[in-house]
DNA sequence: TATAGTTTGCGTTAATTATACGCAAATGTA
DNA sequence: TACATTTGCGTATAATTAACGCAAACTATA
């Protein structure tokens, strides 16, 4: 009599490094019966006695071996009810972000290949994956803006020239050098280091450091951080 | 042998209205058994064939007699999973918004009662809606202050002085009210109607209207709406 | 009819912030 | 040594924000 429910929770996972003056995307190759393989991004379905994001936690884990520094939700994608064309599922996507040092994947154990992928080099992917990206690269890009999650994408100790890199590549504006460094570091949640990069030509350049108990203080403060393109 | 996912798709409405320098939210009671009542967010379970969006609408149009005028996926709750201590459920939260004219409610057939609260009057609610209310409430405060969402909040055409009162009181900010009129008409997305406002005392205050078009032509024009405040 | 009280609507000025550059310092390389 | 390159600091100007003054247009009251 009763119309049972018959939806499935599944969890996507959008892993985004940058390298290079370029944004990747961490992307797996999913096996669809014998023959299909389709590359995808990370996820699968939540299991009855775990969380939401431990259950993307548990499937990064098990598909590959990054190492995050952010994770946040990104949507529930749930209104294309054919999204998946052999069941109702429902995604909940996160999005997240690990260090420019923890780019390289190590072969896994799985059969499964798992890859970093150009952001503007992406394939056709299973389900409404790309979408999903989409919609991830506008999130970041907008978060990249009020919140210094920067930061998460470069090692511990970085160049200036480096953030001011990865801040254009992303949001695809330019900038003024000068002008963005002389913003952020009047924020004050910069240490500068003893350390200077190993370059290739030019002035040798410090390495900074983002500190995380400066922001949090200014933060309690009213501090609301902004960084503006024309 | 396999073990099945058991877990329910719910969706939760946070609906706001506006009126008289108070915010307030859409409650419904709920029974639980026999005699248990609860105050709780609208919502319900989304059925097999339709989309969440369309399960909000119909648990709202089911529930209430509301006509939204906004809505948006707030964030999906399953982190706790013993949030519905019945079963494991998930919930998709939308909150949307409703003109201030549109804040009287009709009996509805059900025996349930609906009932606008003011938001600093909310009691201990079922599950965990308190917790979604405050996820909605940071995401209104938020949103009206880069997206001009305010005016779904008042009736089509409104005084200046209304608008101002809707950012001082959900914001709960101080503003310079000349500055404040400055700076919105300075965007050019309001049109000045020729009708003026019965007014209780002062000068008569002409009425306003948001112009959509206009708004949107900004927009493609790369224009970016902001309120900032102290 | 005058006067006080209230709210609207338009203005001006000072302070702050953003933008557009200039240029020397410190390196590697030819 | 001269040159190319990148860093790091500075200054002038434009644009925006914040702070405030005040007359206009009404109502209520004496």
């Amino acid at each position: 009599m009763e119309n049972l429910q018959n939806i499935r929770v599944a969890v996507d996972a959008i892993v985004f490094g940058y390298k290079n003056n370029n944004l990747y995307v961490l992307l797996i190759e999913q096996k669809f019966g014998s023959a299909d393989k389709y590359w995808a991004l990370p996820g699968g379905l939540v299991k009855n006695d775990e969380s939401l994001s431990n259950a993307v936690i548990r499937e990064l884990h098990e598909e590959t071996n990054v190492q995050l520094t952010f994770m946040e939700q990104l949507y529930t994608f749930g209104d294309d009810i054919h999204r998946d064309s052999r069941n109702r599922v429902i995604s909940v996507a996160y999005y997240a972000l690990v260090e420019a040092s923890n780019l390289e994947i190590k072969a896994d154990t799985d059969a499964e290949r798992v890859q970093w992928c150009k952001i503007d080099e992406i394939p056709s992917l299973a389900f409404d994956h790309n979408l999903i990206i989409k919609k991830a690269i506008a999130r970041l890009k907008s978060k990249l803006t009020y919140e210094p999650i920067g930061f998460d994408l470069l090692p511990e100790e970085f160049l200036f020239s480096d953030l001011e890199n990865l801040y254009c590549t992303i949001l695809e504006k330019e900038i003024d050098r000068r002008n963005f460094r002389k913003k952020i570091l009047s924020y004050g949640f910069l240490d500068q280091t003893e350390h200077f990069s190993p370059i290739k030509s030019g002035r040798p350049a410090k390495l900074f450091r983002f500190n995380q108990l400066k922001y949090n203080d200014l933060i309690e403060k009213g501090f609301h951080f902004e960084i503006k393109f024309a």
